[in-house]
DNA sequence: GACCTTCTCACCTACGTGTTAAGC
DNA sequence: TCGCTTAACACGTAGGTGAGAAGG
C-alpha cells in the first residue's frame, strides 16, 4: 500500500518525500504546556502557523497538498486544578474535511522551491460557515476536544494515485473558545507579534530590571 | 489563426469568450485626464485595479490567464504646459513579460465562477528586482513611456494549443515616478480607499462651507 | 454557582497612499 | 536651473491579538 503515516519526529518522511514543520523549537514549547487554539464564530487563525518544507518530491510531477486537523482522540476534555482531563467520549458531529493548499496542483519543484504556509487557514466552531469549509480555508472543530495536524501530498499525475500521509504528534492542540491555561497565554503574547499590545504590561516582572 | 486581437469596448470578445474590465467607469475618467501610473523601487500597485469577469470559456477545459502591460507605442513622454508631448523614440531595454495569475491554470468554469484580480502586481522601475518579475508580480517599466494593459488566456488542454488576447485601450497610462496632472492625482485621492488621508486637506474648497 | 461561550474593545502589525524635501 | 528620481514621513485602510464584561 502506497499510503503511509510515520510519527517520530519534526520531519516525517514517506519514502524519498520528507515534510518538515517550521517553527519546530516553537511548536513543542506550545505542546509541552497543553497547546490550546482558540475557536470563534469567524473563525481564528492557528499559532503557531503551519508553515512547511518539503523534499524528496520528483520536480516533474504534479502535486496537491493538503491540511487536515484530525481528532487526537475520542474524548471531550475539562481544565480543572490546571490540568486536561478527559471526561466521557466526544461530542457528536465531529467532522473533518482536508483543506486544499490555494497553489495547488503544482510540480514538485515548486513545491520544494517555496515555504508551504496554511497560516491563513481560520478554525471555527460556526457550522454555518462551514458549509463551504474547504473553499474559504475555514476549518470547524468542536471546543474543549484535541485535534492534531496532518499533512497529505497527493500525486495528480495521471497514472498514479498515490497519496503520502504526515501527522505531527507534536501539533496537538486543544480546542478552545477562551484560553484555560494562563501560560499558554503568554507563550502567546511572548511569540506572536498581533499579541504585542499585551507583552509590556503583563510580563516584565520588574519594569526597571535590565532588559 | 486563432490568435486574435479585438479593440472596441471595455468587453472584449474572442470567438465566444468575452472579458470584461471592472470599474469601466473609473478607468474612462482617468484615460480622460491621461492616466499616470507611479513606478518606484519596491514596485506600486496600479489603481485602479485591473479586475475581470470572463464569459464563454468551456468549463471543463483548464486555462491560464495572463496580465501583460505593453508599449501603447514607441515615443519617449514630457508633460510640459499641461500636456503630455512624444519627445524621440522609446528609451532602449523596453522588455516586457506576462504575469501569470496565481490561480493558473485552472478550469473554465472556476475563471467564470470568481473575479480575477491582478490588484497586487506592481509596477517598478528597479531592474535587480526584475530577474523574477513573472514569478513574485512586479512589472519592470521605464518611466515617461505610454502603455496599456492586455489580458491572454492560453487554453492548456493537451492537443489544442490557442491563446486569446484581449487589449484595452481605456487602460493605457503613463508610467511616472512622480504625477504630472495633479488632475490625476485628486482622482486618485478621490477614488482609492488608501489615498483617503488626503482627501478632506485638499479637495475641500472651503473648509467651513456646507456639509 | 460553575463552566463555557459570545461580543466589544484597545492596541498592535502590516501595508497602501500622496506629500515633501533632498538628491542628481 | 530644470527635469526627473529617491527616501522619509504622516496618515489612512485592513486585519490579528488577548482582555474583560456579559450572556447562557
Amino acid at each position: 500500500d502506497d499510503k503511509m503515516v510515520l510519527k517520530s519526529e519534526m520531519k516525517r518522511s514517506s519514502g524519498n518525500v520528507s515534510v518538515c514543520l517550521h517553527d519546530e523549537n516553537l511548536w513543542r514549547q506550545f505542546m509541552h504546556l497543553g497547546t490550546e487554539m482558540i475557536i470563534n464564530k469567524t473563525g481564528r487563525r492557528m499559532f503557531p502557523h503551519v508553515v512547511l518544507t518539503v523534499h524528496g518530491l520528483d520536480p516533474n510531477s504534479f502535486y496537491s497538498v493538503f491540511m487536515e486537523i484530525i481528532p487526537a482522540d475520542n474524548r471531550r476534555y475539562k481544565y480543572v486544578h490546571n490540568q486536561w482531563l478527559p471526561v466521557g467520549t466526544e461530542d457528536p458531529g465531529r467532522v473533518s474535511h482536508p483543506i486544499i493548499h490555494p497553489d495547488s496542483p503544482n510540480s514538485g519543484a515548486f513545491w520544494q522551491r517555496n515555504k508551504i504556509s496554511f497560516s491563513k487557514v481560520r478554525l471555527t466552531n460556526n457550522k454555518e460557515w462551514n458549509v463551504q469549509e474547504n473553499i474559504d480555508g475555514n476549518i470547524l472543530l468542536l471546543s474543549m476536544h484535541k485535534y492534531m495536524v496532518v499533512i497529505k501530498i497527493k500525486n495528480e499525475g495521471l497514472t498514479s494515485n498515490d497519496e503520502m500521509q504526515f501527522v505531527f504528534h507534536e501539533s496537538s492542540f486543544f480546542a478552545v473558545t477562551a484560553y484555560q491555561n494562563n501560560q499558554i497565554t503568554q507563550l502567546k503574547i511572548q511569540n506572536n507579534p498581533f499579541a504585542k499590545a499585551f507583552r509590556e504590561a503583563k510580563c516584565s516582572p520588574s519594569y526597571d530590571s535590565n532588559n
